[in-house]
DNA sequence: AAGGGCGCACTTTTGA
DNA sequence: TCAAAAGTGCGC
């Protein structure tokens, strides 16, 4: 018999000692399955740095009697080696000996030790998470599990094309708040939960007494529902923790899974319930660089879902106060369900996303979003490291050690008009490509190679074979390859149908990927840290740069500016013409018109302009506007600015506007939000060397029962008084307008937002003071 | 448990 | 008073 079924979670059974995955998943009946693949066999390498490769066989062969042993040719970092393939019949036994040799060996001589079930047969076998497959399988038995057939494979699962399936999707919220401080789960019961579901209404329920019968009816919920997909906003590190330790308070068993397991925390930090995907919509915001303030709200205006509106930002100090008001506690219970809501839209919206960057690192569904870039990348790896039969590395953290970067010309400051900006598409990873630059081509300095067998890096002189092609070069090819073909067949297709998102989403994964190979090689963590690839990609980026720099100046192209991979000239075609097919012919990179802009303007700062499109569209780069640590007046006063500079040609209307603004602070006409400046905590604050006003203010509320950790934002203003601006800075819930220091505002917020546009034009600051 | 890279601008604190 | 250090967030 056979199946074919949408890999949906991929979990590993120990509860058995012969090891088995269970692939759960939904066929195209619409059908839950559960497919069990056993008969697998845990292994691992190793490598003897002493002993000849037989006589270690012989020496492990006596220790351990039941494992099967064979010698084998892999590559270690692209050079042939013999090593002895550990095959172990069950998972007690690979621990054993793992530990055994681990003790022994030094960790040089084990590989792929460290590999977890579901990873080493995802790789071995090509099995794909969030992709169709198909296999021989016979009817299975498993107790207590929630799946409409269970077989047992029979054969090795395939890799098949069909269309996404509709995956059932369940998103929730759950409102919890502090009597003093933070809401702690052993001491303050959820007050309210909320569900959504593609079908139900949504449906809120709040605690009575307690918070026990809320519980039991969201996992009956869960249960009914059956959903494959489960939705929350900072589900992973905060909701699903909260009602796993409120279940635990009432001796509830959480069993939701589909095998009626409790949700666990697993690899990278997310939670994981057996048979289902979890979805954090907060790591998905937290991966968007553009996106300053992470929460509901933001995310959903910045995916463009009319939803947005049905949320209302509440302070997390805001909420006890409000739950105390009969006003208050209706509002929380309201945005409780619209939070729900929210969360199923725009997971909807992301999950075509999740799916592709799943199928292509081969990491599972929930695990993707909330794996970091350099994990993704480690992930995706794997299988073409695989298929060169290199040895694939344990992670380890080395070391810091720093290296070049590229290149930042100086701008010519002031006034520009035609300005085009030529972008090298994909630098990195085509040089990288185009030099065979990897770990497993890498030439050691000791190593007799003929130059013509080689290429030579410039600057750094770190050497690489041109052949045969190296991991970066097969797995840069690939991708950059189904990338472009994507692109050309996307143009052949509407927007909005089914097919063009999947592809559009994959061309999204696929770039994200490509892009990070580069900075994944210099990170230190990663399974494959070699430094002097990092280092050659650089040292190629710039010698690309600077070339192509003299190249324009030849052909009489002014250059005003650039960065890393672009350069910003006057827009003249026929010249600009010349230097494409020169970057073409003579470096073998594409390079690309990216935007034009009638009026740019630059100060003398690298990496801070503002350029006006032909359409009348405003790019600001780098400067106050587009920073998240400056108050909302310092940038609408120098968002007005640059749009009266730039379109309106008016540097008397831009100066009139800072004086109004400045007018109307003094008058006392604003609003608090208005002057919020916002910061992140990178560190825990007892780590500060400096005294810091964000840093002050967490250390305050920490004082009073928040929690703040690394990573955490802090909000707040600055009130009149004496001493430094660290003691001056209060959270932004707890103060009324006359407690603000206009003054800093208009002299440290306003004044250099606006000066940094107006200096340029010889505007003096007492101009703008009323 | 930790969560690609380097280059740069800019504010505030620190310490002499 | 001033330069260096600490800290943050950006660009690519």
């Amino acid at each position: 018999m056979n199946y074919r079924m949408f890999v949906v979670d991929i979990g590993e059974d120990r509860t058995h000692s012969t090891p088995s995955l269970r692939l759960w998943g939904v066929d195209e009946k619409g059908q839950r399955v559960l497919v069990r693949l056993s008969q697998l066999k845990p292994y691992f390498y190793f490598v003897s740095s002493t002993d000849d490769i037989l006589t270690a066989q012989n020496s492990i062969a006596k220790i351990f009697p039941n494992l099967s042993l064979t010698i084998q040719l892999r590559r270690r970092l692209g050079r042939e080696v013999k090593v002895l393939k550990i095959s172990c019949p069950d998972y007690k036994t690979m621990d054993e000996c793992v530990k055994y040799f681990r003790k022994k060996a030094t960790v040089h001589d084990l590989f792929e030790d460290d590999l977890r079930l579901s990873v080493r047969y995802t790789t071995d076998l090509d099995l794909t998470p969030s992709s169709w497959i198909e296999g021989a399988a016979e009817p299975g038995e498993e107790d207590e599990v929630k799946a409409d057939r269970v077989l047992t494979a029979t054969a090795e699962p395939r890799r098949i094309e069909l269309e996404k399936p509709t995956l059932r999707m369940m998103a929730f919220d759950v409102l919890t708040l502090g009597t003093k401080g933070s809401a702690k789960p052993d001491r303050d019961p959820i007050r309210a939960i909320a569900v959504a579901t593609d079908k139900l209404r949504p449906e809120v329920k709040l605690a009575e007494k307690d918070d026990e019968q809320i519980l039991s009816w969201f996992i009956q919920t869960v249960n009914s529902v059956d959903p494959d997909v489960l939705v929350g906003f900072n589900s992973n590190r905060v909701q699903w923790l909260y009602l796993l330790e409120r279940c635990k308070v009432h001796n509830l068993k959480m069993n939701i899974g589909r095998d009626s397991s409790e949700p666990r925390t697993s690899s990278y930090g997310h939670i994981s319930v057996a048979g289902r995907a979890t979805l954090d919509l907060f790591d998905y915001a937290n991966g968007l660089v553009d996106l300053k303030i992470k929460d509901l709200n933001t995310l959903a205006e910045y995916l463009q879902d009319s939803s947005a509106e049905s949320v209302e930002s509440v302070d997390d100090l805001e909420l006890a106060s409000s739950w105390k008001s009969d006003d208050g506690r209706r509002r929380l219970i309201r945005n409780t369900t619209g939070k729900a809501v929210t969360c199923l839209r725009l997971g909807r919206l992301v999950l075509p996303y999740a799916i592709q960057l799943s199928a292509l690192t081969r990491l599972p569904l929930d695990e993707v979003m909330t794996a970091a870039v350099g994990f993704r990348v480690d992930s995706y790896l794997l299988r073409p490291a695989h298929l060169k039969e290199e040895l694939i590395p344990r992670r380890t953290e080395q070391p810091f050690s720093p290296y070049r970067g590229a290149i930042v010309l100086e701008p010519q400051p002031g006034l520009h008009e035609n300005i085009v900006v030529l972008d090298f598409a994909s630098m990195y990873p085509n040089l990288m490509r185009k030099y065979n630059l990897s770990p497993d081509t890498l030439i050691h300095t000791d190593e007799n190679v003929p130059p013509e067998e080689a290429f030579i890096i410039p600057e750094v002189k770190h050497r690489f074979r041109k052949k045969p092609d190296g991991l970066y070069r097969l797995a840069l090819s690939d991708l950059l390859d189904e990338r472009a073909s994507i692109k050309k067949e996307l143009l052949k297709l509407t927007s909005k149908t089914a097919k063009y998102t999947e592809l559009a989403e994959r061309e999204r994964a696929i770039k994200v990927i490509a892009n990070a190979c580069y900075g994944y090689a210099g990170w230190r963590g990663a399974r494959w840290y070699v430094i002097e690839v990092a280092e050659s990609a650089t040292a190629l980026g710039r010698q690309t740069i600077t070339q192509t720099v003299s190249k324009a100046m030849k052909l009489g192209l002014e250059v005003i500016y650039g960065d890393t991979d672009s350069i910003f000239v006057q827009n003249r075609p026929e010249k600009i013409e010349r230097l494409l097919g020169w970057a073409r012919s003579e470096l073998g990179l594409e390079v690309r018109p990216e935007r034009t802009y009638s009026r740019l303007l630059f100060t003398e700062a690298m990496k801070r302009y503002a350029g006006l499109g032909d359409d009348g569209s405003l790019d600001i780069v780098g400067l106050e506007v587009v920073r998240g640590d400056w108050s909302d007046i310092a940038k609408q006063v120098q968002s007005e600015v640059l749009v009266s500079v730039l379109r309106n040609r008016s540097i008397e209307e831009a100066i009139e506007q800072v004086k109004s603004t400045i007018h109307r602070i003094r008058g006392g006409e604003f609003r608090i939000s208005e002057l919020v400046i916002r910061k992140n905590l990178t560190k825990s604050v007892s780590d500060y060397a400096v005294r810091a006003p964000h840093v002050e203010v967490a250390k305050k509320l920490l004082k009073e029962g928040w929690d703040f950790k690394s990573g955490d934002q802090v909000a707040y203003v600055i009130v009149k008084g004496p001493g430094k601006l660290y003691e001056k800075a209060e959270p932004y819930t707890r103060v009324s307008s006359d407690q603000i220091d206009v003054d800093y505002y208009v002299a440290n917020q306003i004044m250099p937002a606006a000066m940094r546009v107006l200096s340029i034009f010889g505007v003096k600051e007492r101009q703008l003071e009323v």
